[in-house]
DNA sequence: ACAAAAGTGTTATCTTTACACCCATGT
DNA sequence: ACATGGGTGTAAAGATAACACTTTTGT
């Protein structure tokens, strides 16, 4: 193991983050598989220091591996089951990459740290794919997005966290205006529509789809992007939450 | 210090139960006073033993006061900022209730416990506030209802807490249907009414009203309830989850 | 008979949906 | 000129709100 220094950690306490893109009429999430032998697959996670809040721990691994500033980040579940640690994913990737002995050396007391029970607070943050330069820490082999019907399997249970996430993403979204942080400053109304549909699984008439976001008065229109298609060229617009409309955590769609 | 075995509990989280009851078209919150000088209001709280699940302390906790076996349990929030800890609360305790030599002499561990930083997992819960029996532990002097708009001064952030929950109820009551939980079995659509208007702050005309409540197709509709009120004796109900309407979780009003 | 509040039905208003129409763009 | 998709307007359909009307209850 890696010579973390668990004490100025909190016990018993971790954190778990599901990062969501947005590319090509997918939503994605930033998963990393770790170095070891046997495809293990996770969530970006880690510990809280003690002199640290929950929240800014989140944000540090959430930065770390993105290397966006500040992220747009929400506390979804915490999940409290007494029978949940990494007993079982430890057991596999040391039965599979070392022999007993080294396990069993272990002197930066990681394994029983890994092992023993964990609360884990969940969150989730909508972050601008493009911006985003996936950074491998010291225990990745890789970090990649990987779209929300194509996860792999996953350690522990972050495939249920991040089930979890979606659900709970899903419900915002119909109810608070937070997509954007999904998009570039600018930006469509066909890419605020292909977002809406890709997460609700809905169906929306354009027309209606673009008065109705119109509407809430919290886009600001900008200058026509010409993308060289044969066609009228769309506005772009800019999310403008200091615009004339007062309405933002309100039924939307 | 009572001889708490604080060994048996997770260090540095605690759990908050915000526990919701219903009366006099007022939503009131269930508060313990402790038995120390001082006017020290605190939310029931405690600890996560190490083989207990969350929910299943906030469980205990909620029910240790109320006597009500399956309450309505929602867990809500972390509270997780660096500083929060319970010191400030604890040395106002000491200076007002004890001599400097007790409280250095404290050899339980508790002086410190109770000081250092804590994570709180806020649960909130609906209950029906007949059939509550407020049970005192043995720190408190009293357990009482106040209205969610008298509430007393408490310590450490619990009013913060309390906010917090008011507000994820709110949220919920106007999205899913569970206010049934702060009633008796049987309930008259005015009961209903009163307490969507007290929660959400909002008046609706009762005919409308009822109307949309019924066509949810929940509600079983029983006997009238004659209560010797010189008008028509409006009829009782009963939630009824396996009622024909699918409908769940959706927005209602 | 009457007052008070419950239950039902009808109409007006507002919101949502469907779609017709025109406009800009590049070939 | 024409195909393609973007922007605006309008009418039909549906949902919501306002309120009149009837019914039941106890004095």
């Amino acid at each position: 193991m890696k010579p973390i220094h668990f004490k100025d950690y909190l016990p018993n306490l971790s954190i778990d983050c599901v990062i969501f893109g947005y590319e090509h009429s997918q939503l994605k999430v930033l998963i990393s598989k770790l170095i070891y032998k046997g495809d293990f697959y996770a969530l970006p996670s880690g510990f809280v220091c003690y002199d640290e809040d929950t929240e800014n721990a989140a944000k540090r691994i959430s930065r770390s591996r993105t290397g966006i500033e500040n992220l747009y980040l929400i506390q979804f579940q915490v999940f409290g089951k007494s029978n949940r640690n990494g007993k079982a994913f430890m057991d596999k990737l040391i039965e599979l990459n070392f022999d007993k002995d080294v396990s069993l050396a272990d002197t930066t007391g990681g394994y029983d740290w890994i092992t023993s029970r964990s609360v884990s607070i969940g969150y989730y943050s909508l972050v601008d794919i493009k911006q985003v330069k996936p950074t491998l820490s010291e225990l990745d082999e890789s970090l990649e997005w990987y779209p929300i019907d194509a996860l792999p399997s996953m350690i522990m249970d972050h495939n249920e966290i991040i089930n979890n996430a979606l659900h709970v993403l899903r419900s915002h979204v119909a109810e608070k205006l937070n997509i954007f942080h999904l998009l570039p400053e600018k930006f469509t109304m066909k890419d605020i529509q292909d977002i809406y549909e890709t997460i609700l699984e809905k169906n929306y008439t354009r027309t209606n789809f673009q008065k109705k976001i119109l509407e809430l008065n919290v886009l600001e229109r900008l200058e026509k992007k010409f993308t060289g298609a044969k066609n009228k060229a769309p506005y772009l617009y800019r999310y403008n939450k200091d615009a004339s409309n007062p309405v933002h955590e309100v039924e939307l769609i």
